[in-house]
DNA sequence: GTCCAGGGCCGTT
DNA sequence: AACGGCCATGGA
């Protein structure tokens, strides 16, 4: 079974996915929901995240001129349930500082960005990775480029691919693949929705047999 | 009580 | 280049 057998799969059975934007409300900018989701879901389960999401909304702190004027200590609280809630704080602080120095709070215009350019620029930013980087650049700026996570990992280990870097991890995937943003990302969701699934011990095998491994 | 979740930074070797 | 410690909450 190829990798775009397995999607197949894993499409059938779990369905189209459409996680981003969670919370859908008008006055906010999904596209910016979509990046503070993307870092406050680092090493973080999920439901953690909807609560500060949650929170950032109902404080109107889902926006970008409101967070970049609140001080960090009170953004500190209000994402406290999303776990480390300083370094979380401090990143998405940092993010704002580089759209106001680079682009003068010029949002659409960071998000037309070329791909590459885009991505060398977010990881020049402190607290965006290569994961983050490309979680930004597929869901905001809807740019096909794919998402490599601890899951990604997982379901390549079972099919006997290991590599040490991400980036080997990456052109594996944009190699075979069509290159569409919108696949990469229902992709990338896919996985994760597999990757649940492969780490409950009641589900284990249900996933193995998704991906064609017993 | 222990383990881990849609990582990333930093200091040491 | 590779590795370990650190960051932190909430659910299983």
């Amino acid at each position: 079974m190829n990798f775009l057998e397995i999607y197949k799969n894993l499409l059938e059975y779990f369905g189209s996915q459409h996680w981003w934007p969670v919370l859908n409300k008008k006055n906010i900018d999904p596209r910016f929901e979509i990046i503070v989701g993307a870092i406050l879901t680092q090493n973080t389960a999920w439901t953690n995240v909807e609560k500060a999401l949650k929170n950032l909304s109902e404080k109107k702190l889902l926006d970008r001129k409101n967070m970049s004027e609140v001080q960090e200590e009170i953004l500190e609280k209000m994402i406290r349930p999303a776990g480390y809630f300083r370094q979380k704080a401090k990143k998405l602080k940092k993010f704002l500082q580089h759209l106001e120095k680079y682009y003068n709070n010029n949002f659409d215009l960071f998000l037309k960005t070329p791909l590459k350019n885009l991505r060398a620029e977010l990881l020049s930013v402190w607290g965006i990775g290569e994961e983050t980087a490309d979680s930004i650049i597929l869901y905001a700026a809807k740019k096909p480029s794919f998402v490599i996570d601890a899951y990604t990992r997982r379901l390549c280990a079972y099919h006997g691919i290991e590599f040490s870097k991400y980036q080997e991890y990456k052109d594996f995937f944009e190699s075979q693949l069509p290159k569409s943003a919108k696949f990469f990302g229902e992709y990338h969701a896919l996985i994760v929705a597999w990757g649940k699934l492969e780490s409950k011990k009641e589900t284990k095998t249900l996933a193995q047999k998704l991906i064609g491994v017993i």
